[in-house]
DNA sequence: ATCATAAATGCACACGTGTGCATTACTATA
DNA sequence: TATAGTAATGCACACGTGTGCATTTATGAT
């Protein structure tokens, strides 16, 4: 079945003209070179005829896709959709197209995931699933396809990375609460492997220095997965281990809504018998039961930025681009 | 900058092979026509250059791309999120990678962007975006390409489509509310130029006068678009209008979590004074305050079976595809 | 050993478009 | 009017791969 009967050529013969000429004409930048009124006619058929350049054989010809990637490891987490439409809009204000691929926090994925990618030849990466020490981004860079860390970064800030202010953040949780008079602050947080979890751990003890306070490790956990149901185990064995404490600083509003339930189960309110801060601003974490207090992190900006810098390093690849760092800000 | 160097002829130069016989033995379909020692040859030579095929050249030959496009109207909706995942899982375990295009609910995005998907020779697409009488879905019949409908179907049932049975699901949500006590129920819904607002009105009607009730039209509210801050006008008119109701049946989430907003700005207590309930089974929402009842609709078996449904199509162009209509459930 | 047959490989063209270069048509200047 | 110069168009090849057909090589039967 061919779809497209009406090439380039085709256009030609009904134009009478060679479709080198049509080539031209169908091509912005070169429409100067070919007269006005061949111009118009040939623009007149293609319109007609409905034509579609094929971008298969510009792709081929030119080995430029249009065509970007987006990684994230889990687009049900509700950090990532801002994200990735934020960058499928800019992009696609600037003709290119955005494919989706969802590592479902598998490696393996994300390698086959990246093979066939490349395979399409995709002009630029968006990488959300980076680890501190990712081989995969060491691949990326190897294949010499541009690409730009979104909401992670790895070891050594040696990638472009669009991140927010961690440590920074979850030090305002800890300055919320102890103004609310908390002083056993536990912690729960994600696997340390990710940038994220890391800065978020670290910014935990600094600010409770910076308080005068003990981070106790024996009441901070690391849970292997930023879910509800890790949150609710981890809170389970806080609750379990008989340890003191009054407030618990999470490193994601998953994690904090698993400590919800599993306060609630333990038969503790909240806040009245314990605090909870969560992190990402998860949509309409104020409706929830007490209302979350969290982080508010500018996902959409994050996804402009991350396509705008990607856009640069495509268009001129020897530039070195700089990392962006927002800040995030307590709701 | 040429990214790929080692293209099918250099492999073949190598193994000092015409070229035609690497192509054979990359493509497993024909890797049979060549003799083992020279294919397991040139597969070790492939691996070692870290060969990966040129998609755009097999496209442009095959007029085949392996790419297919969804197009969602939100993907900031939690409706979608998971639809789309269910998508892209499917589809790229038989080798197709997904572009997705956020339309913004507008259709002159939406044209703009399924042009440029046939422009980029997507074998198939799926729409999540289709309203009742819908002249992108006519377009997408008249360029033959394949097509899928998810969440959404239009008039006439003419296309396949993969959605929820919406009337049911609102008779489930009406019937649990008269078993409460309920008798005088509002309706706030989504405006009607799309299938499940539609159904989802008439199912209200339909289950009212079920149970012997009148469906009074002045308290049943169109809002125009399918958010939080849409609910809450609706249900502040709602309130300001005195006519006495004391049930919700909200169809979306978001237009519930809304309610719920006006309802306490206006001093109401939910589910004392009012009952609320939603459509959707939005992630977390037996969190919220009071926790939502709401209808769960399989949004990852839609995913799946409309990718499946998709391959079928794709596979064999003239099949004539089912559709697919799945129960949603009361939670 | 000879020949018929099958298996393996080479050859050449095609897919639809872009682009440097050659060629032709036009314009202006003397 | 002749000529130089420029604008407009045609020509041909290239991008990387797939595939029908021709050709060569291996296999087996007599």
């Amino acid at each position: 079945m061919r779809r497209n009967p009406s090439g380039i050529k085709e256009i030609a013969r009904r134009a009478g003209v060679h479709h080198s000429t049509v080539s031209r004409v169908l091509n912005p930048q070169t429409r100067s070179l070919v007269s006005g009124k061949v111009a118009t006619n040939i623009l007149h058929i293609a319109e007609a005829l409905g034509y579609r350049r094929n971008s298969m054989a510009v792709g081929l010809k030119t080995s430029r896709s249009f065509t970007i990637g987006v990684i994230v490891p889990d687009l049900t987490n509700p950090v990532f959709p801002p994200i990735v439409r934020a960058v499928e809009r800019t992009m696609g204000t600037e003709g290119y197209v955005t494919v989706l691929a969802d590592t479902d926090n598998s490696m393996e994925t994300e390698r086959i995931v990246l093979d066939s990618l490349y395979s399409r030849q995709v002009d630029g990466l968006i990488l959300a699933t980076a680890l501190l020490n990712d081989d995969i981004v060491a691949e990326c860079r190897k294949r010499l396809v541009p690409f730009v860390l979104v909401n992670r970064t790895i070891s050594g800030a040696t990638a472009t990375s669009v991140v927010t202010n961690d440590s920074y953040g979850i030090r305002l949780a800890v300055e919320h609460l102890v103004e609310l008079g908390h002083r056993k602050l536990a912690y729960v947080g994600g696997p340390l492997n990710a940038s994220t979890s890391k800065s978020r751990h670290e910014g935990f003890r600094e600010a409770m220095t910076a308080h005068r306070l003990k981070a106790d490790p024996r009441i901070m956990y690391e849970c292997r997965s930023l879910t509800s149901d890790a949150g609710s185990t981890a809170c389970q064995s806080l609750i379990q281990s008989k340890r003191r404490f009054t407030a618990i600083v999470a490193a994601n509003d998953l994690l904090a809504l698993g400590c919800y339930a599993a306060l609630d189960a333990a038969g503790l309110k909240c806040p009245a018998d314990v605090s909870v801060t969560g992190y990402n601003d998860m949509p309409f974490a104020e409706h929830f039961a007490p209302p979350l207090t969290t982080l508010r992190i500018p996902l959409t900006e994050m996804g402009n930025q991350a396509a705008l810098l990607l856009l640069r390093k495509m268009r001129d690849p020897k530039t070195v681009l700089p990392s962006v760092q927002l800040q995030p800000s307590l709701v």
